[in-house]
DNA sequence: ATTGATATATCATTATTTATATATGTTTTA
DNA sequence: TAAAACATATATAAATAATGATATATCAAT
């Protein structure tokens, strides 16, 4: 550590209002689980139905509509209805860096 | 949305390992929490003393200090003692790469 | 129109985890 | 030994998750 780090007692520069850091952690939070992290890498490839989903992610139909709700009202995913069906897609393109950025860290630690 | 987009049911990539899903989880979940983001917005400017950290989130000390080690405990920061005083920083350079990426998602959307 | 089947959503319960605050403990230095 | 700088413990409250049962809505066939 240099000493002018050690010198250093306040940050430079400003710092975000708090309230986008709750918004900010609210987003991240809810991404942050790992059946949520598989649905979103599942529909970073396309749409799917809420049954395919589920299938492919191998969770309850029930579990499935919950987590993709949820991730709809925080704004990471978008759903389409087409009759009975639902089609769900990823509706911010910035969770595909985020999923890379975090998952490499993770491939560099083993 | 496509025809073709309509067709899909499975996806073309293979999908991860669903433990470095809960990794990945875990560590985002770190993260995803509005005091735990100021500290790190903080610690992204430089190295700081855990009081120095309290005092500039405006947290308590104990809340600062849980807040430390729970982030360093899941490796997104590192810390040097050097006598009674700790100094925390960055361990994980990503950090400011998710801050900036989900910061200006929000910022988008005013 | 009524029936049955399918696709999705909601609800209620229970269990688990997480956050916050206050008090106390430990280590180091003067 | 007294203070300063951190860490830990504990209690309470709050949020979150998992599950199974059930509800709603649409479609297809008769």
């Amino acid at each position: 550590m240099s000493a002018a780090a050690k010198k250093m007692t306040y940050p430079r520069d400003r710092l975000l209002p708090f309230e986008d850091l709750k918004v900010a952690a609210e987003w991240l939070k809810c991404a942050a689980h790992p059946h949520r992290l598989r649905i979103i890498e599942i529909l970073l490839q396309g749409e799917f139905t809420v049954d395919a989903i589920a299938s492919l992610s191998k969770l309850s139909q029930p579990a499935t509509s919950g987590h993709l709700r949820l991730m709809e009202a925080k704004g990471l995913l978008v759903s389409e209805r087409s009759g009975r069906t639902v089609y769900y897609s990823v509706a911010e393109p910035k969770l595909k860096d985020i999923l890379e950025c975090v998952c490499s860290s993770i491939k560099h630690k083993k």
